[in-house]
DNA sequence: ACCGATAATGATAATCATTACTGATAAGGA
DNA sequence: TCCTTATCAGTAATGATTATCATTATCGGT
């Protein structure tokens, strides 16, 4: 993959924020620095980084592709009050019915629905 | 919600197969013994049905919502050489590391991705 | 430094899953 | 049976994402 510097400001703008952007919000974000930044060329970007593992992905209910930059092990939670969505570090932890069956884990998704903390007061 | 036939036959699609089917599969399927049924009552029923419960949704990379008529505590495998959707039928598994931070935890989806049994042979 | 091959871009059109709209039909209570 | 209205079939609209295309930028080789 070559360099280019639009790339760059999209990769650094989803590793330094943690409230899981959904393109368009990556989009208006960067268009601050980069005005002439293309809607497409964010979601091209977005894919590629997502694809060569550099930043992750979660499928939500509102249809859109929310991205993450965080990579190592952590759950999400989604509050269904507030619809914000909680980081929680901890590691990968596949069932082991799953490798007595045969089947072997490399990756896993795992959202918990709820309510947080601040929406229970 | 009133009865309606068409719903009935959307609800029995979904509940009798564990192909976790997409809203294009169960129109392809009921549309077999009911030739008339609109895409589009396909896809508010299967809405209906999933907002009370009725039926449970999965959300993949794929873009597309599916259903899972199972309803009981179960997390998915998928596995990426056949692509295929396991169901492995495991009690709710909140970490305790979500409630000691006071999120209540009401419902889970996990998914594992890894290789299955067959295809790792 | 320049060339050439080609990856990446900005702008925009196309795609495709899903939702909304509309006039007709049917469920079900009075 | 009559009335209200949820639901229907058919189809248009929406909206997120992807593809296209002419132009520009990267980068190894000369």
């Amino acid at each position: 993959m070559r360099y280019s510097h639009q790339r760059e400001l999209i990769r650094e703008n989803v590793k330094g924020r943690f409230d899981h952007p959904t393109a368009d919000m990556v989009y208006e974000s960067v268009r601050q620095s980069e005005p002439t930044i293309s809607l497409g060329t964010v979601y091209r970007n977005l894919k590629q980084l997502s694809e060569d593992g550099s930043i992750d992905t979660l499928e939500t209910v509102d249809k859109k592709i929310h991205y993450d930059g965080r990579t190592d092990p952590h759950i999400h939670f989604i509050c269904q009050e507030c619809n914000d969505i909680f980081d929680f570090l901890l590691p990968l932890q596949a069932p082991k019915e799953l490798s007595d069956a045969g089947f072997s884990v490399s990756s896993e998704k795992c959202v918990y629905y709820g309510v947080c903390d601040a929406c229970n007061k």
